[in-house]
DNA sequence: AATGAATGAGAATTCATTCAT
DNA sequence: AATGAATGAATTCTCATTCAT
């Protein structure tokens, strides 16, 4: 058995999959250790406290979105449909365990929810997230529209991810993600306001 | 008469008040306690442990909600659209802390999150407020309509709430409540599809 | 249901049938209360503490030896190998529960090994069982023998006592109830010496 | 090197030494832990909860007796009687305190008999005490034979350190030994059966 | 970098007991 | 006699963190 390799980027994944199943509070500096295979107190060596490695984490989430979710919002040659699609499919992936068959929270939103000093960070990642759809929703709306639909989408995807997560059933997400596709495949021309009937 | 100096009830809402302060893990119940002006081991004279207490908070939040706020959707003799209105105000009104400025989560919602056990007590609570905002959409649009609408709006909704908190920016779940308001009331007549455009 | 008739005597005898099941430091004055259909407060109306109810639990059940079992060792009438059998059918009784089927330890001797300060009520006890078994072996042995032979006794019984219960095998207590009967069977005369061979 | 301040196997002695003083209830985890040296929190270093070091203690005890005592049983080269004597004499010396004078108990067995998860354990170490008495019987009588005084000797022996600790005097068990001793030395041939007599 | 023993503060919980009513 | 709320001290256990090696 090759030994692991333990390294501060190792820590954060194995730290993030504990977080994600068993949310900050019930997951101890005992059990991460032992998740990579090294004791609790050399943890501190990459570490100086809990809380710093939960901020990595997060900072490690959201990097990963920005780099396979956020990212593919600005590919300009794709179609703005398509780069939408993609960004669903994305980050789809992040939020199913395909091998439990378990949905994931946004470990990161809840856990700002719970201990507010993770505020900031999370918004960072809401902005970018914000950013991403607006930049897609600007092909085909005004700004100020697309600035609108933007928040509007962010709080329904969250929304959505929340209640897949307490009723188990993928099916919130999944709607809520078609339905933000339709808002873009069904506007053909760039629209200057939003009209009266219902996505 | 006994030397009674708290209730049953009372300790629920001093919990309520701290839970939504500092979140569950952050609440001791030392600190429950002390909120009651009690010691510590008579806490368990009502409750015979935290999460159980818990959830008697969670389920007193429920009810409230039916009460005050889902009950407003069942006044027949008051127009859809108002009765819409009033259930919102309501809602707002819970979700600010009027002194503080500060925006509260809902709990219950953050609890089930980060508790598995509560899952179940929160879907009920799910279930009735998507009943209350369907048999209001149940006015203006057809069955299965309403049915798409009330998910979708229960998901925004918490979205929103969410985001406000976050942000501590009241304006994310004010708009939300506008945009499902205008659903109803831009709906003169029963409709029995959603129509393409987007609100 | 007629209100139930509490009395001291009846809190003992629930309190003993606790005590039995699960030993004094498992039995908690509420469980007490419990099973009296009083509460817990109401208990200190018949005992100051745990420690005389626990003391008065051990008289009865010494009171209840004294009458039932020690006093068939005293009926001259009837003849000392009768009088034996009478003693020892009457003890098994106390310690099988026949519903469970399960063994019931001497739970007054293991209160004293665990708190000392019932050893002193609970050497009376070994007193009288000693003095009752000394009396029928009077019958047949010279009075050094006797007591020597009661004395082996009492610890046969206990020990037996104490292997049944941890391997809750009835046998070990009844193989000493017979081996202890034997001793008086077959001394036909009155022996005035221990011979060396082994029973 | 650590600065390794204790280690299990001292925890152990610190904490057989309590138990046998003040049995398992009446000593708490902060006792053991002043008594050690550490603070309460680090004994859960070395132990998970406080059953598992009562466990660990149990099995100590019960290390130590095959060591020290049912060890002489098996030493093939010295006479049965010899070996018996030394087998008393060892274990006489567990039991008896010389600085205070006292008497302890079988703590195993006092445990096992108030807290059922330890009858297990202690059925293992009765059944290798039993194994070592019929082994050096076996010289002198027939197997069956030697089972039944095996089995009976246990009884009396345990039942006497029982009558010694109640009456905290030694004679109890002295004599005890003394006389399951006298069922070797007077044997001096096999026999294939219990005489009608007594010892 | 890594260890792992030790810390120390604090958590939830239990429970015998008291006492005003 | 009885209630049952409240006490308060003790108990087991947890856990982030420190530090000598």
């Amino acid at each position: 058995m090759p030994k692991q390799k333990v390294d501060e980027q190792y820590i954060i994944i194995q730290s993030l999959i504990l977080f994600r199943q068993r949310s900050f509070h019930s997951t101890s500096m005992s059990d991460i250790a032992k998740a990579c295979g090294i004791l609790k107190g050399s943890l501190y060596h990459y570490f100086k406290s809990k809380e710093e490695l939960m901020e990595k984490v997060i900072r490690y989430v959201h990097q990963y979105f920005k780099v396979e979710v956020f990212a593919k919002a600005y590919e300009e040659n794709i179609p703005a449909n398509q780069r939408f699609k993609n960004m669903m499919k994305a980050s789809e992936k992040i939020f199913f365990d395909a091998s439990t068959g378990k949905m994931y929270g946004n470990m990161g939103v809840e856990s700002a929810l719970v201990i507010p000093e993770f505020n900031p960070i999370i918004r960072e990642f809401f902005q970018d997230f914000f950013n991403a759809i607006k930049h897609i929703y600007a092909d085909k709306y005004a700004e100020e529209i697309a600035n609108e639909l933007a928040e509007r989408s962010v709080a329904e995807v969250e929304g959505s991810i929340m209640m897949s997560r307490v009723f188990n059933d993928k099916s919130y997400i999944k709607n809520t993600h078609k339905r933000l596709l339709s808002r873009i495949e069904k506007s053909t021309e760039k629209q200057e306001k939003l009209s009266d009937s219902i996505v």
